[in-house]
Order: structure tokens, then C-alpha cells, then sequence
DNA sequence: TCACCTATGGATAGCGCTATCCTATGCGAT
DNA sequence: ATCGCATAGGATAGCGCTATCCATAGGTGA
């Protein structure tokens, strides 16, 4: 025994070369047995996955990504995880991912095109297999940085035609119209959209309210409310204060979001303000609480769970090198009529 | 030239052997004055450093991972995402170990050890540098997994003296005694506990709140509403109006999760109830909006934040290897009076 | 029958780092 | 001088996997 003499850094686990010793067959044969690279003779398959699970071998993911030059993981950016929105989306593409044998790794960008570009030079360090981010809009040199990497990529939340982009989404300007005109449908006449943080997609539901007041006759640039600090609760809160305070005839109010719209229930509550007969209050996601408001928040519906789902699904697929049948995958929207409007 | 000939699968990317040719030293020495492992003469250093600047150098992270064992992530485990509680936590880990060059890795159990025991094998298959995990309360096989890796690791949201064991937190206990002992501070007599998912933390302001009304002479377990289904406003809401429906005697409830007292004060309101006249509401770990409820919600302050940045900065220090003076940081917390009570 | 292709197993040589051993040098103690 | 010992650079040999080339066997069409 001289084993403590021997000049080893193994560390003790199996490795392929075990199981490729037990099964009686090369190491590459086992890689392509596990792999399912290649034809390998069921019979050979069959005797490496017994191998397999008499060893308890497990494949070490660092030395795969080295060989390999990519690794096993996902890497996820997304603006910011104290919104729920975007909690829900990950759960879902954390548990499709998994299932698909990647692990998630997650980057939060704040919102900041600068730190989405830092997060990404990072995150393609590490060569992750697959890449998803948030929205199709973004820095020249971060949309470069994708491009080149040759990762593939899968946008969320919006849903865009481009040809070569993949993206999973629905469309924010149908929705925020589709809400607007509701709010028309009911008769209200001044309808202010009261939006925080001015990231792209909350542009995008201002324009489609622009376009439904519009194309009512009814638009006028002072019922826009627009504030670049973060969304928040005690924030639309603030808003609803103000609006309240400055626009009296105002009528009806569509918040961006809805921790927005649930500030500034609360607020009418206290104010003594009576919604929605004297003001309607409409949101937009619907989180959770909204329908436990005081009226219930009239809102919109978006199918994150699905969306995120459907966008590691594509991604799967597009990192097993599979063609998918649609670049662009629009899982639409509902609107949610409660007692707020 | 008959590149196109050789046999290479040179990525293209900048090695350290390509630093260590400019620099005109041999590759291990670049390791060496990069990784500031054993001493190396600080001209030689400079050196090194010059080239890695001129060239762009940035080490690879599976490589590394694949030679030294270990890799450049640390594994965090927590129970639900849907808890505002965890996301702060998340983000001031992420933003501490960032700093130290680490990226984080999320696993979430969803409160079931056995999912909890699953991700941390996948995740120990990764070789992570280091591990945080929530609560202190596990299943044997994941204790014994997390001893037997030798992967250094920090306990959240507990805090611990038990030897060998890291941990920074606070006393959930003394938190649910102390915010039990003011509402019997502000004369309330049958003060009933609902809670939800009955986690270890959870059942330890249970544990908290029997303690003050025993001392008090007012225990009765037909005061304690604990239901296992997860938390959440809704279910704040049913479960205020059971209690009321059902206990009309009771002059104060105290819930272990503020998304279950903002759903009760929501339920006040939408049932006439008054609060807190007819009944004072406390809940626990001042989430958003709670200040914003009518009335606002009395509650307790959980530091989150500077749990998340401790712990990580804790589990830096034991990374590097180095000693840590206490294994166990207790960082408090903070009853807020406010209207509810 | 032969050239030619496809299918499948294996040998070889890395991927880009770091652990480990070895060597050269300098310095104080004997 | 001689020895011991600490200091610091480098050669060597992997870490555990996979890309790439090669070899062999069997089938095909002219």
C-alpha cells in the first residue's frame, strides 16, 4: 500500500472512467452512452447506465463545461426581484429549467442598462448554454454582446416579430389599450395614467392608453403622471395624493402596476375618497392582493407563469439545437373587471 | 500557415498561458500573483498585472472549478421566493457576494426538507466555494450532507450558539414574547396567534407567544389558529374572519407573517369591524405596504438586509479561510407601534 | 467484385487552470 | 566553511470530461 505516496489530486468520487471500467467499454463510449450523442448500441447503452446506477455515478459539471465549452446552467437577467412579477416568472422558468437538467442562475439588473451589461460580460464568463432576458430593449453593446456570444437567447415578456429574436410575451401597448377602453366603456371621461419607474414596458402600456384616449377624442398630455422612481406601494400612495389634489376632475385613474394601484386604494381610503364612484382605480399584473383590495382593483391579468414556462421550454429546445416551429410566442392578457372601476 | 490544419479546439479567448508570455514568466507564476496565493516578488506581480490589463485576461471559471475543487458560486438555499422576507435577504447576499468575486446560486425548497435534501445534492455536485441555508432545522441526511461536503456554511435567520455551527439572525422567540407583551402592555386579554405554514421560525414566535401569556396567566390553546397551508393576504382574510366568527371574545390576533395581518385589516374593513377597537392586529416582519394600511399595521422589524450582508460577509471570511471571531451574530429586531394595536 | 458510403467503437489529445514536487538562492547559526 | 532552513520560481502532471480523428465492419450500387 502505497497509495499515500502517490502523487494524486483525485478527489474520491466516481468518475466516468469508473463506470466506463465496470460496464467494460471506453470512457467516450460512456460520455456518448449519457450523453446520447451519436448511435451507441442499445446493448452498450444498457450496460452503462447499470454501471451507471450500481456506481451512484454523477457527472462533474465543471469539468463537462470545460471539455465542452459550455456549461450547464442558465443564465437569467431580470430587472428586480422585490416585484412579484417577476418572482412568479422565475419560479416558472427555475422549474422548467431544472427538469431540462440546467441550474438557474439569476442577475438583477435594477433596471440599469450599464449593470445589465456588466451582469451579462459576467454571466458569459461563465458560458452558460442558454441566456434569458427581460424585454427587447437594451444598449447597443449589450445586444452585441448576445449576438456574439452565439448563446442562445430567449427574450420574456414582450412579444416581438423580428426575425432571428426569440421572445415569449404579449403585447404591453394592446394591453394598457384594452384597459384604457375599458375604463372608456364605463363612461369615465378623464383618465389619468399614473406610471413609476419608466422601464420600456410600462412606456409601452402609455402608449396604448395615449392611443385608446385618442382615438376617443379624450387625450391630454396633463393626465399623464409620470415618475422615474421605483414602483412601490406608499408611492402610488403619494401619486393618487396628488392627482387627487391637483386634477380634481379626473375621473379615473390607470396605475402601471398594481402595488401602485393598491397605494393609492389604501390612500382613498384614508382620504375618504370613494372608488369608484367618485374615482375609478385600475391596475395592471395582477399580484397577489389585488383582489382582496377595498373595492377589489380591476386589473390586468398577465400569464407569467406561463410566460416563463413557455420561454425555458423554447430555450430547450433551442440549446439541444432544435429548431422551434415560432420565434415569437404571444400568450396574451385578460382584463380583470372588479369592483374598482 | 496551416492553422486550419492543426488539431485545436483553442477557444480564441485569452489563456493564462497567453498572459504568461507577456509577462515572460511561466503560467504558474501568473496564478500565483493573481490569485495572491505564497509570495511573489511584487515586481513579477506588476508585471503580470500589466499584461493582464493590455490583454483583457479574465480566468475561466470552469477550468479553475475543474483544477483547484472548488468553484466560484456559493449555493443559497431558502424556503419561497413568494416571501418579500427572502427576496430582501437575496439581494443583499447577491450584492455582498458579488463584491467578493462569488456569483449565487439559488435553490428554493418551498418549506419541504426533502426538496430542500434533492437541491443540495445537485448543488453540493457543483462544488460550490460556500453554502447559506435557512433556519437551523433540517433533516439528518442534509445536515450530514453540509458537514461531510467540508463546504463552509452560514445559517440565516436564526441565531445559534451551538459550537461549529455559523449563524446570524435573531431571536424569533423573543421577538413573538416581546411583541406579545405589548399588546398585554396595552391591556388586551385574549390575544390569539394565527399562523400559516408552521415553519420552524414560525413556530418559534408561536413558542415566543405562549411564553409572555403563560407568564401572564392568560394562555388558552384554543387561542392558537395555525393552519399549514402557505401564507398569504387571502388567507389572512379567511383566517381574521374565522377567528371572529368563531371566538368573539378575542380583543387581539397576532399573526406570524404581515401578509396574513394585511389581509385581516383588509377583512376589517370590508366587515365593519374596527381596528383596533373591536380588535388589535400586530403581524411580523414589516413588509411593504404594512405602514400603508388603514390603520397602519403594528409589526416587528426583521433586519433582513443586514442578515443577508453579514451572513455573506461571514461566509467570505471562512472562503478565504479565514477565522471568524463569533460563529454566531444575533442582530435583533424592533417592535413598531403603529396604529393596529 | 470493387469502390464507396454509413454506422459505431476507440485512441488520442486536449479544454485552461492549479496541486505538488523540485530546484536555486540567500542568510543566519554553528 | 558547513549545515539548516526559509523564500520564491518553475517543471510536471493532472482535474474529469469531450472534440476530433481513426479504424473496423457491414451494406450498397455499378
Amino acid at each position: 500500500m502505497n497509495s499515500s505516496k502517490v502523487k494524486s489530486r483525485a478527489t474520491g468520487r466516481i468518475t466516468l472512467a469508473d463506470v466506463a471500467r465496470a460496464a467494460n467499454v471506453s470512457p467516450i463510449t460512456v460520455s456518448r452512452a449519457l450523453r446520447g450523442e451519436r448511435a451507441v448500441d442499445p446493448e452498450l447503452v444498457a450496460r452503462v447506465q447499470a454501471a451507471v446506477a450500481k456506481l451512484g455515478y454523477l457527472p462533474n459539471p465543471a469539468a463537462r463545461a470545460l471539455a465542452s465549452g459550455v456549461g450547464s446552467h442558465v443564465a437569467v437577467l431580470i430587472p428586480m426581484l422585490s416585484n412579484a412579477l417577476f418572482v412568479d416568472l422565475l419560479e416558472a422558468i427555475q422549474r422548467t429549467l431544472r427538469q431540462g437538467g440546467y441550474q438557474t442562475l439569476i442577475g438583477v439588473t435594477h433596471y440599469d442598462p450599464a449593470e445589465e451589461e456588466m451582469l451579462l460580460r459576467e454571466q458569459l464568463l461563465h458560458r452558460p448554454a442558454g441566456l434569458l432576458v427581460t424585454g427587447l430593449e437594451r444598449n447597443d453593446a449589450t445586444r452585441n454582446l448576445i449576438v456574439q456570444s452565439r448563446v442562445p437567447c430567449v427574450h420574456l415578456m414582450e412579444a416581438s416579430g423580428a426575425p432571428g429574436v426569440y421572445s415569449v410575451g404579449f403585447s404591453q401597448a394592446d394591453a394598457g389599450e384594452e384597459l384604457t377602453r375599458h375604463l372608456l366603456a364605463k363612461g369615465y371621461k378623464r383618465i389619468a395614467f399614473a406610471a413609476a419607474q419608466l422601464d420600456p414596458r410600462t412606456l409601452q402600456r402609455l402608449d396604448g392608453w395615449r392611443k385608446a384616449l385618442r382615438t376617443a377624442g379624450l387625450y391630454d398630455a396633463t393626465l399623464e403622471w409620470l415618475n422615474p422612481t421605483p414602483s412601490s406601494i406608499s408611492l402610488g400612495a403619494r401619486m393618487f395624493e396628488q392627482i387627487m389634489g391637483q386634477q380634481p376632475a379626473v375621473d379615473a385613474v390607470f396605475f402601471c402596476n398594481d402595488d401602485l394601484a393598491q397605494g393609492a386604494l389604501l390612500a382613498a381610503l384614508r382620504l375618504g375618497i370613494v372608488v369608484p364612484q367618485r374615482v375609478a382605480v385600475a391596475g395592471f399584473n395582477d399580484l397577489t392582493g389585488s383582489d382582496q383590495m377595498l373595492p377589489p382593483l380591476t386589473t390586468v391579468r398577465t400569464p407569467r407563469a406561463e410566460i416563463g414556462n413557455a420561454a425555458a421550454t423554447m430555450l430547450l429546445a433551442l440549446m439541444r439545437g432544435e429548431a422551434v416551429q415560432s420565434h415569437c410566442v404571444d400568450l396574451g392578457y385578460e382584463v380583470l373587471v372588479r369592483g374598482s372601476t
